[in-house]
DNA sequence: TACACTTTTTGACTTAAGTCAAAAATCAAT
DNA sequence: ATTGATTTTTGACTTAAGTCAAAAAGTGTA
Protein backbone atom coordinates (compact mmCIF):
# COMPACT_ATOMS: atom_id res chain seq x y z
CA UNK A 1 0.00 0.00 0.00
CA UNK A 2 1.72 3.14 -1.39
CA UNK A 3 0.23 5.22 1.34
CA UNK A 4 1.85 3.41 4.13
CA UNK A 5 5.02 3.23 2.47
CA UNK A 6 4.69 7.11 2.17
CA UNK A 7 4.28 7.25 5.48
CA UNK A 8 7.37 5.01 6.74
CA UNK A 9 9.38 7.29 4.27
CA UNK A 10 8.47 10.24 6.54
CA UNK A 11 8.43 9.05 9.89
CA UNK A 12 8.43 5.94 12.11
CA UNK A 13 5.38 4.68 12.31
CA UNK A 14 4.40 2.88 15.15
CA UNK A 15 2.60 -0.59 14.00
CA UNK A 16 -0.80 0.67 15.91
CA UNK A 17 -0.85 3.62 13.74
CA UNK A 18 -0.42 1.89 10.97
CA UNK A 19 -3.33 -0.96 11.32
CA UNK A 20 -5.60 2.34 12.17
CA UNK A 21 -4.73 4.11 9.56
CA UNK A 22 -5.19 1.46 6.98
CA UNK A 23 -8.91 1.05 8.52
CA UNK A 24 -9.41 4.81 8.91
CA UNK A 25 -8.34 5.80 5.47
CA UNK A 26 -11.32 4.72 2.48
CA UNK A 27 -10.21 3.95 -0.70
CA UNK A 28 -12.10 5.92 -3.31
CA UNK A 29 -11.38 5.53 -6.99
CA UNK A 30 -12.58 8.57 -9.01
CA UNK A 31 -13.39 8.65 -12.70
CA UNK A 32 -11.63 11.54 -14.91
CA UNK A 33 -13.20 15.19 -14.69
CA UNK A 34 -14.53 14.15 -11.32
CA UNK A 35 -15.29 16.87 -8.87
CA UNK A 36 -13.43 15.77 -5.62
CA UNK A 37 -14.22 18.77 -3.51
CA UNK A 38 -16.23 21.94 -4.86
CA UNK A 39 -15.66 25.16 -4.02
CA UNK A 40 -17.48 27.10 -1.23
CA UNK A 41 -17.32 24.14 1.24
CA UNK A 42 -15.16 23.55 3.93
CA UNK A 43 -12.72 21.05 2.88
CA UNK A 44 -12.46 18.22 5.78
CA UNK A 45 -10.43 15.15 4.47
CA UNK A 46 -7.39 14.60 3.84
CA UNK A 47 -6.22 12.58 0.66
CA UNK A 48 -3.59 10.57 -0.70
CA UNK A 49 -3.27 10.21 -4.57
CA UNK A 50 -2.47 6.30 -4.99
CA UNK A 51 -2.71 6.48 -8.93
CA UNK A 52 -4.08 9.34 -11.13
CA UNK A 53 -3.79 12.90 -11.55
CA UNK A 54 -5.77 15.76 -9.91
CA UNK A 55 -5.66 19.58 -9.79
CA UNK A 56 -7.22 22.82 -8.02
CA UNK A 57 -8.39 25.11 -9.93
CA UNK A 58 -10.89 28.36 -9.42
CA UNK A 59 -12.86 30.61 -11.27
CA UNK A 60 -11.54 34.38 -11.91
CA UNK A 61 -13.44 37.47 -12.33
CA UNK A 62 -14.34 36.72 -15.83
CA UNK A 63 -15.62 33.64 -15.00
CA UNK A 64 -12.48 31.70 -16.59
CA UNK A 65 -11.04 28.66 -14.66
CA UNK A 66 -7.35 29.00 -13.46
CA UNK A 67 -5.75 25.98 -12.49
CA UNK A 68 -3.76 26.92 -9.13
CA UNK A 69 -1.86 23.56 -8.87
CA UNK A 70 -1.90 19.62 -10.05
CA UNK A 71 -0.71 16.77 -7.51
CA UNK A 72 0.58 13.63 -8.72
CA UNK A 73 0.51 10.30 -7.64
CA UNK A 74 2.15 9.56 -4.17
CA UNK A 75 1.41 12.53 -2.49
CA UNK A 76 -0.80 13.98 -0.05
CA UNK A 77 -3.42 16.78 -0.55
CA UNK A 78 -5.60 19.22 0.68
CA UNK A 79 -7.10 22.54 1.21
CA UNK A 80 -5.09 23.20 4.86
CA UNK A 81 -6.13 26.34 5.46
CA UNK A 82 -10.00 26.09 4.24
CA UNK A 83 -10.24 22.88 6.87
CA UNK A 84 -7.70 25.08 9.56
CA UNK A 85 -9.97 28.37 9.36
CA UNK A 86 -13.44 26.86 8.93
CA UNK A 87 -13.43 28.77 5.97
CA UNK A 88 -15.56 27.71 2.15
CA UNK A 89 -12.06 27.15 -0.29
CA UNK A 90 -12.65 28.67 -3.44
CA UNK A 91 -10.56 25.83 -4.72
CA UNK A 92 -12.59 22.96 -6.67
CA UNK A 93 -10.41 20.14 -6.89
CA UNK A 94 -10.58 17.95 -9.89
CA UNK A 95 -9.47 14.61 -11.10
CA UNK A 96 -8.33 15.16 -14.59
CA UNK A 97 -7.56 10.72 -14.54
CA UNK A 98 -9.39 7.89 -13.52
CA UNK A 99 -7.76 8.06 -10.11
CA UNK A 100 -7.06 5.85 -7.07
CA UNK A 101 -7.32 7.62 -3.58
CA UNK A 102 -7.34 7.29 -0.05
CA UNK A 103 -9.14 9.54 2.09
CA UNK A 104 -8.76 10.70 5.48
CA UNK A 105 -11.39 13.00 7.15
CA UNK A 106 -9.05 15.86 9.05
CA UNK A 107 -11.09 15.49 12.13
CA UNK A 108 -9.99 12.21 12.34
CA UNK A 109 -6.23 12.54 11.43
CA UNK A 110 -6.30 15.62 14.58
CA UNK A 111 -7.74 12.61 16.82
CA UNK A 112 -5.17 10.14 16.14
CA UNK A 113 -2.66 13.24 16.24
CA UNK A 114 -3.33 13.10 20.05
CA UNK A 115 -2.88 9.37 20.32
CA UNK A 116 0.27 9.25 17.80
CA UNK A 117 2.53 12.06 18.27
CA UNK A 118 4.70 10.64 15.06
CA UNK A 119 2.20 11.84 12.89
CA UNK A 120 3.11 15.13 14.04
CA UNK A 121 6.01 14.93 11.46
CA UNK A 122 3.91 13.91 8.62
CA UNK A 123 2.02 16.77 9.04
CA UNK A 124 4.69 19.20 9.24
CA UNK A 125 6.25 17.65 6.71
CA UNK A 126 3.38 17.98 3.86
CA UNK A 127 3.21 21.80 5.26
CA UNK A 128 7.34 21.86 4.43
CA UNK A 129 6.80 20.33 0.63
CA UNK A 130 3.77 22.22 0.01
CA UNK A 131 5.56 26.14 0.79
CA UNK A 132 8.67 24.48 -0.82
CA UNK A 133 6.78 23.68 -4.05
CA UNK A 134 5.12 27.54 -3.40
CA UNK A 135 8.55 29.03 -2.88
CA UNK A 136 9.87 27.83 -5.94
CA UNK A 137 6.79 28.77 -8.26
CA UNK A 138 6.69 32.21 -6.43
CA UNK A 139 10.56 32.58 -7.78
CA UNK A 140 9.65 31.30 -10.87
CA UNK A 141 7.67 34.21 -11.39
CA UNK A 142 9.68 36.78 -9.99
CA UNK A 143 11.95 36.34 -12.64
CA UNK A 144 11.76 34.14 -15.29
CA UNK A 145 10.08 34.73 -18.27
CA UNK A 146 7.29 32.81 -19.91
CA UNK A 147 9.46 30.26 -22.25
CA UNK A 148 11.74 30.05 -18.67
CA UNK A 149 8.52 28.89 -16.40
CA UNK A 150 7.84 26.16 -19.16
CA UNK A 151 11.22 25.14 -19.47
CA UNK A 152 11.28 24.79 -15.66
CA UNK A 153 8.40 22.57 -15.31
CA UNK A 154 9.46 20.50 -18.58
CA UNK A 155 12.75 20.00 -16.25
CA UNK A 156 10.73 19.39 -13.43
CA UNK A 157 7.75 17.44 -13.80
CA UNK A 158 7.21 16.66 -17.19
CA UNK A 159 4.53 14.68 -16.62
CA UNK A 160 2.19 17.18 -16.37
CA UNK A 161 2.55 18.39 -19.55
CA UNK A 162 2.09 15.17 -21.07
CA UNK A 163 -0.82 14.75 -18.52
CA UNK A 164 -2.86 17.72 -18.42
CA UNK A 165 -4.29 19.67 -21.08
CA UNK A 166 -2.73 22.69 -22.48
CA UNK A 167 -5.43 25.49 -21.49
CA UNK A 168 -4.77 24.26 -17.94
CA UNK A 169 -0.84 23.82 -17.96
CA UNK A 170 -1.00 27.44 -19.10
CA UNK A 171 -3.24 28.84 -16.54
CA UNK A 172 -0.81 27.01 -13.74
CA UNK A 173 1.87 28.74 -15.41
CA UNK A 174 0.46 32.04 -15.29
CA UNK A 175 0.71 32.64 -19.45
CA UNK A 176 -2.41 32.23 -22.48
CA UNK A 177 -2.52 29.52 -24.05
CA UNK A 178 -2.17 30.34 -27.81
CA UNK A 179 1.89 31.80 -26.17
CA UNK A 180 2.21 28.30 -24.07
CA UNK A 181 1.36 26.75 -27.29
CA UNK A 182 4.09 29.21 -29.41
CA UNK A 183 6.39 28.84 -26.97
CA UNK A 184 6.18 24.94 -26.85
CA UNK A 185 6.05 24.62 -30.75
CA UNK A 186 9.66 27.00 -30.57
CA UNK A 187 11.09 24.23 -28.11
CA UNK A 188 10.28 21.23 -29.29
CA UNK A 189 12.55 21.82 -33.01
CA UNK B 1 6.96 40.70 25.76
CA UNK B 2 5.34 40.31 22.61
CA UNK B 3 6.85 37.21 21.52
CA UNK B 4 5.22 35.51 24.64
CA UNK B 5 1.75 37.56 23.73
CA UNK B 6 2.20 35.87 19.86
CA UNK B 7 2.87 32.35 21.37
CA UNK B 8 0.17 32.65 23.81
CA UNK B 9 -2.64 33.66 20.67
CA UNK B 10 -1.52 30.55 18.76
CA UNK B 11 -1.71 27.96 21.72
CA UNK B 12 -2.27 27.64 25.31
CA UNK B 13 1.12 27.93 26.56
CA UNK B 14 2.15 26.02 29.89
CA UNK B 15 3.63 27.96 32.71
CA UNK B 16 7.43 25.90 32.58
CA UNK B 17 7.46 26.12 28.49
CA UNK B 18 6.82 30.27 28.70
CA UNK B 19 9.77 30.95 31.42
CA UNK B 20 12.10 28.52 29.57
CA UNK B 21 11.19 30.21 26.13
CA UNK B 22 11.64 33.59 27.82
CA UNK B 23 15.08 32.05 29.00
CA UNK B 24 15.98 30.54 25.71
CA UNK B 25 15.22 33.49 23.14
CA UNK B 26 17.84 36.00 22.89
CA UNK B 27 17.52 39.39 22.21
CA UNK B 28 19.35 40.61 19.50
CA UNK B 29 19.67 44.15 18.20
CA UNK B 30 20.28 44.91 14.89
CA UNK B 31 20.81 47.56 13.14
CA UNK B 32 19.62 48.68 9.53
CA UNK B 33 21.36 47.41 6.48
CA UNK B 34 22.94 44.31 8.70
CA UNK B 35 22.85 41.04 7.27
CA UNK B 36 21.00 38.41 9.83
CA UNK B 37 21.74 35.61 7.87
CA UNK B 38 24.10 34.65 5.09
CA UNK B 39 23.42 32.88 1.67
CA UNK B 40 25.37 29.60 1.71
CA UNK B 41 24.75 29.11 5.42
CA UNK B 42 22.07 26.46 7.08
CA UNK B 43 19.50 28.63 8.91
CA UNK B 44 19.83 27.32 12.53
CA UNK B 45 18.00 30.09 13.62
CA UNK B 46 14.13 30.86 14.67
CA UNK B 47 13.25 34.77 14.23
CA UNK B 48 10.65 36.76 16.00
CA UNK B 49 10.68 40.13 14.97
CA UNK B 50 9.80 42.30 18.04
CA UNK B 51 10.23 45.58 15.85
CA UNK B 52 11.58 46.67 12.50
CA UNK B 53 11.54 45.08 9.35
CA UNK B 54 13.42 42.33 7.35
CA UNK B 55 13.69 41.27 4.06
CA UNK B 56 14.81 37.77 2.16
CA UNK B 57 16.79 38.83 -0.74
CA UNK B 58 18.81 36.46 -3.22
CA UNK B 59 21.28 37.01 -6.39
CA UNK B 60 19.96 36.14 -9.37
CA UNK B 61 21.69 34.97 -12.58
CA UNK B 62 23.19 38.67 -13.60
CA UNK B 63 24.25 39.15 -10.27
CA UNK B 64 21.08 41.42 -9.64
CA UNK B 65 19.62 41.42 -6.34
CA UNK B 66 15.98 40.28 -5.94
CA UNK B 67 13.40 40.62 -2.64
CA UNK B 68 11.86 37.42 -2.07
CA UNK B 69 10.10 38.46 0.59
CA UNK B 70 9.41 40.77 3.57
CA UNK B 71 8.83 40.39 7.17
CA UNK B 72 7.16 42.55 9.68
CA UNK B 73 7.03 42.97 13.52
CA UNK B 74 5.19 40.38 15.72
CA UNK B 75 6.07 37.89 12.93
CA UNK B 76 8.02 34.38 13.17
CA UNK B 77 10.72 34.10 10.40
CA UNK B 78 12.98 31.62 9.55
CA UNK B 79 13.87 29.64 6.25
CA UNK B 80 12.60 26.51 7.59
CA UNK B 81 13.74 24.12 4.17
CA UNK B 82 17.07 25.04 5.00
CA UNK B 83 17.15 23.96 8.61
CA UNK B 84 15.18 20.26 7.40
CA UNK B 85 17.39 19.84 4.16
CA UNK B 86 20.47 20.75 6.63
CA UNK B 87 21.24 22.69 2.91
CA UNK B 88 22.54 26.00 2.66
CA UNK B 89 19.93 28.39 2.02
CA UNK B 90 20.44 30.81 -0.91
CA UNK B 91 19.01 33.87 0.78
CA UNK B 92 20.47 36.06 2.49
CA UNK B 93 18.32 37.77 5.64
CA UNK B 94 18.88 41.82 5.78
CA UNK B 95 17.24 44.32 8.43
CA UNK B 96 16.04 46.89 6.63
CA UNK B 97 15.72 49.12 10.18
CA UNK B 98 16.73 49.47 13.36
CA UNK B 99 15.10 46.06 14.56
CA UNK B 100 14.85 43.90 17.64
CA UNK B 101 14.89 40.00 17.43
CA UNK B 102 14.14 37.12 19.42
CA UNK B 103 16.65 34.31 18.47
CA UNK B 104 15.84 31.01 18.99
CA UNK B 105 18.05 28.19 17.83
CA UNK B 106 16.05 25.38 15.86
CA UNK B 107 17.71 22.52 17.90
CA UNK B 108 16.87 23.91 20.96
CA UNK B 109 13.54 24.43 19.68
CA UNK B 110 12.77 20.87 18.52
CA UNK B 111 14.23 19.75 21.76
CA UNK B 112 11.35 21.76 23.67
CA UNK B 113 9.57 20.38 21.07
CA UNK B 114 9.42 17.27 22.91
CA UNK B 115 8.89 18.25 25.96
CA UNK B 116 6.04 20.52 25.34
CA UNK B 117 3.84 18.93 22.73
CA UNK B 118 1.94 22.50 22.89
CA UNK B 119 4.92 23.80 20.90
CA UNK B 120 3.75 21.56 17.85
CA UNK B 121 0.45 24.04 17.05
CA UNK B 122 3.04 26.76 16.66
CA UNK B 123 5.46 24.98 14.43
CA UNK B 124 2.37 24.39 12.14
CA UNK B 125 0.85 27.31 12.60
CA UNK B 126 3.73 29.06 11.28
CA UNK B 127 4.44 26.76 8.64
CA UNK B 128 0.35 27.28 7.50
CA UNK B 129 0.88 30.98 7.86
CA UNK B 130 3.67 31.22 5.20
CA UNK B 131 1.77 28.74 3.09
CA UNK B 132 -1.39 30.91 2.97
CA UNK B 133 0.86 33.99 2.31
CA UNK B 134 2.62 32.02 -0.83
CA UNK B 135 -0.78 30.88 -1.90
CA UNK B 136 -1.86 34.16 -2.42
CA UNK B 137 1.27 35.97 -4.08
CA UNK B 138 1.08 32.68 -6.09
CA UNK B 139 -2.56 33.47 -7.47
CA UNK B 140 -1.64 37.03 -7.51
CA UNK B 141 1.18 36.59 -9.79
CA UNK B 142 -1.22 34.10 -12.01
CA UNK B 143 -3.70 36.23 -12.92
CA UNK B 144 -3.04 40.22 -11.79
CA UNK B 145 -1.12 42.59 -13.86
CA UNK B 146 1.84 44.68 -12.14
CA UNK B 147 -0.66 46.95 -11.54
CA UNK B 148 -2.86 44.72 -9.36
CA UNK B 149 -0.14 43.34 -7.45
CA UNK B 150 0.96 46.96 -6.62
CA UNK B 151 -2.58 47.58 -5.44
CA UNK B 152 -2.83 44.64 -3.60
CA UNK B 153 0.10 45.42 -2.06
CA UNK B 154 -1.07 48.88 -1.06
CA UNK B 155 -4.29 47.09 0.45
CA UNK B 156 -2.74 43.95 2.10
CA UNK B 157 0.79 45.61 3.43
CA UNK B 158 0.98 49.27 3.07
CA UNK B 159 3.38 49.74 5.43
CA UNK B 160 5.84 47.71 3.31
CA UNK B 161 5.18 50.58 0.95
CA UNK B 162 6.17 53.44 3.20
CA UNK B 163 9.23 51.35 4.73
CA UNK B 164 10.84 49.74 2.05
CA UNK B 165 12.99 51.15 -0.64
CA UNK B 166 11.14 51.11 -4.42
CA UNK B 167 13.83 48.70 -5.69
CA UNK B 168 12.73 46.40 -3.01
CA UNK B 169 9.48 46.48 -3.36
CA UNK B 170 9.38 46.31 -7.32
CA UNK B 171 12.02 42.78 -7.12
CA UNK B 172 9.19 41.61 -4.51
CA UNK B 173 6.32 42.39 -7.18
CA UNK B 174 8.52 40.65 -10.09
CA UNK B 175 8.38 43.98 -11.77
CA UNK B 176 11.18 46.36 -12.87
CA UNK B 177 12.00 49.43 -10.80
CA UNK B 178 10.39 51.84 -13.28
CA UNK B 179 7.20 50.27 -14.41
CA UNK B 180 6.58 50.62 -10.58
CA UNK B 181 7.59 53.87 -9.89
CA UNK B 182 5.06 54.56 -13.51
CA UNK B 183 2.34 52.60 -11.68
CA UNK B 184 2.57 54.47 -8.13
CA UNK B 185 2.82 58.00 -9.83
CA UNK B 186 -0.54 56.69 -11.89
CA UNK B 187 -2.16 55.54 -8.59
CA UNK B 188 -1.19 58.61 -6.63
CA UNK B 189 -3.28 61.31 -8.59
C1' DT C 1 -15.70 6.19 -41.38
C1' DA C 2 -18.13 9.98 -40.52
C1' DC C 3 -19.99 13.21 -37.27
C1' DA C 4 -19.78 16.38 -33.59
C1' DC C 5 -17.00 18.16 -30.15
C1' DT C 6 -12.96 19.63 -27.94
C1' DT C 7 -8.29 21.09 -27.97
C1' DT C 8 -4.36 23.10 -30.15
C1' DT C 9 -2.13 25.97 -33.48
C1' DT C 10 -1.52 29.96 -36.22
C1' DG C 11 -1.96 34.82 -38.00
C1' DA C 12 -2.68 39.71 -37.41
C1' DC C 13 -2.76 43.05 -34.29
C1' DT C 14 -2.56 45.37 -29.52
C1' DT C 15 -0.94 46.21 -25.01
C1' DA C 16 1.80 45.70 -20.89
C1' DA C 17 5.98 45.82 -19.23
C1' DG C 18 11.06 45.86 -19.95
C1' DT C 19 15.52 48.32 -21.04
C1' DC C 20 18.73 51.91 -20.93
C1' DA C 21 20.13 56.27 -19.79
C1' DA C 22 19.70 60.79 -18.24
C1' DA C 23 17.46 64.08 -15.20
C1' DA C 24 15.41 65.03 -10.83
C1' DA C 25 14.74 64.30 -6.16
C1' DT C 26 15.97 62.65 -1.73
C1' DC C 27 19.10 61.57 1.93
C1' DA C 28 23.26 61.64 4.84
C1' DA C 29 27.17 63.56 6.60
C1' DT C 30 30.25 67.16 7.26
C1' DA D 1 23.87 74.86 3.75
C1' DT D 2 27.03 72.07 0.38
C1' DT D 3 28.61 68.08 -1.42
C1' DG D 4 28.38 63.48 -2.80
C1' DA D 5 25.90 59.33 -2.95
C1' DT D 6 21.82 56.94 -3.49
C1' DT D 7 17.15 56.47 -5.00
C1' DT D 8 13.34 57.68 -7.91
C1' DT D 9 11.28 59.50 -11.98
C1' DT D 10 10.86 60.25 -16.78
C1' DG D 11 11.49 59.74 -21.90
C1' DA D 12 12.31 57.09 -26.02
C1' DC D 13 12.35 52.84 -27.70
C1' DT D 14 12.03 47.55 -27.72
C1' DT D 15 10.24 43.18 -26.61
C1' DA D 16 7.32 39.74 -24.49
C1' DA D 17 3.08 38.29 -24.07
C1' DG D 18 -1.98 39.06 -24.63
C1' DT D 19 -6.32 39.09 -27.51
C1' DC D 20 -9.45 37.48 -30.81
C1' DA D 21 -10.75 34.61 -34.28
C1' DA D 22 -10.26 31.27 -37.67
C1' DA D 23 -8.05 27.07 -39.24
C1' DA D 24 -6.19 22.64 -38.13
C1' DA D 25 -5.67 18.64 -35.52
C1' DG D 26 -7.22 15.33 -32.40
C1' DT D 27 -10.89 12.33 -29.83
C1' DG D 28 -14.72 9.70 -28.89
C1' DT D 29 -18.78 7.54 -30.35
C1' DA D 30 -22.46 5.80 -33.01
Amino acid sequence: MKLIQQLKQITDLSHACEEEIKQRAKKQVVERGEIIHAAGEVCKKLFFIDSGLLRFFYYDAEGKEVTYHFFEENHFTSIINSYYHKAPSFYNIQSLENSTLYVLYFSEFEEMLERFPELESVYSYVLREFLMVAEHRILAFQFYSAEERYQDLLQNQPSIIQRAPLGHVASFLGISQATLSRVRSRTKI
